[in-house]
DNA sequence: TAAGTAATATACTTTTTAGTATATTTTTGT
DNA sequence: ACAAAAATATACTAAAAAGTATATTACTTA
């Protein structure tokens, strides 16, 4: 079992999370956190060191959570092919994430980009882990002969993943879910074509 | 010519931008602002009511800029298969864009997603009004007999739109363009064998 | 179950940032 | 070139946010 500090360090995260994701790190402060998770100070600053500590670990936790989801997405998929339609699939209601605010990959790589480098650095591994893992599934789906060898699955990986990234700012910033669906439709045609 | 405080408001606006663009509305504050500028407070203040008023008005003017950028380059297409690949090829160096902090539109929309309505509605406006944009080239394209009419408008025109600007996030959290350079090419194989 | 320790709450200080009142300088039109 | 008005600078106050010292409460294990 948990010790409480650990429950209670996990409800902090798990409670800053959603603020952090749409506020952002600049945006989001300490006591809005304590207000939703209501503690004080003194209990949060029993846990973390400051601001930047607790964004780093939310940011940790938020990211650890989207992997789990976005493995056993996949992982359901018993074929390459099945495989990418879940994870284009994963996408498809944009305007009610899991996580409050969209994508936390994404919200985090916007506002990391030119301010927070140690956080960047985490996403760019995420980013880069995530396509190695999509190219990877690729691969394995020509050598099986699944897919012609006509597909690159580098330019097709990095494609569908921007797209779907893509699609939910502008989706979200439209509060439209629907031009999603013609995406998610175009990118499964487009794999399909190669489909032997 | 302009008057002495209308220069200098647009010099404040020009100043302001890219480090709002790079730092967003929230990292951002006056003073690194009137610091960039080398202006005091009551100069701005004599511009803007305050804080909020400034950055509505830097983000207007980002905007703007980032409009008749986008027209001019696909302008300059005669075509419209010429005016998309402009239009695409406008991205290609997403570490260096024009205005220090990569793509305005996406990290507006990002940021003020959950937190600035206002603002959140003129990303909309924006974003709607370029994909209306494209998708009257690609509609006049197939109109002309350039494009077969197999092409979806709408859906290439979110695709591509979405795909770009998903991948300048990418290029950026990962500092490299190289990716961008393979999508850039899917994206107009993908165009260009709907021409006839 | 009581003593010791860990966890949390309270009340404070410090720092940062926004905003304002007033003085000074610079434009601008005559 | 000068007076009026506009623009800008200076020096301040106010508010918001982060962080800390200490008291209190709740675990936990001997």
């Amino acid at each position: 079992m948990l010790t409480k500090a650990e429950r209670t360090k996990q409800f902090i995260l798990e409670t800053a999370a959603p603020i952090f994701n749409q506020k952002g790190i600049s945006g989001a402060n300490i006591d809005d956190v304590l207000a939703a998770a209501k503690l004080t100070k003194g209990c949060l600053y029993g846990h973390f060191e400051g601001k930047e500590d607790l964004a780093l670990q939310v940011v940790e936790h938020m990211l650890n959570t989207n992997g789990e989801k976005m493995l056993l997405t996949i992982s359901k998929g018993k074929t390459a092919k099945a495989k990418v339609f879940a994870f284009l699939d994963f996408y498809k209601d944009p305007l009610n994430t899991y996580l409050k605010g969209g994508c936390p990959i994404f919200n985090i790589a916007v506002e990391s980009d030119d301010n927070f480098p140690v956080i960047k650095e985490k996403i760019a591994g995420v980013i880069r882990q995530g396509q190695e893992l999509f190219v990877s599934v690729l691969t394995l789906g020509i050598k099986n002969g699944e897919f012609s060898d006509k597909l690159d699955p580098v330019v097709y990986a990095f494609k569908a993943v921007a797209a779907v990234e893509g699609a939910v700012v502008m989706c979200r910033a439209m509060n439209t879910a629907k031009p999603m669906a013609g995406l998610i439709k175009s990118l499964k045609a487009e794999l399909e074509s190669y489909v032997i």
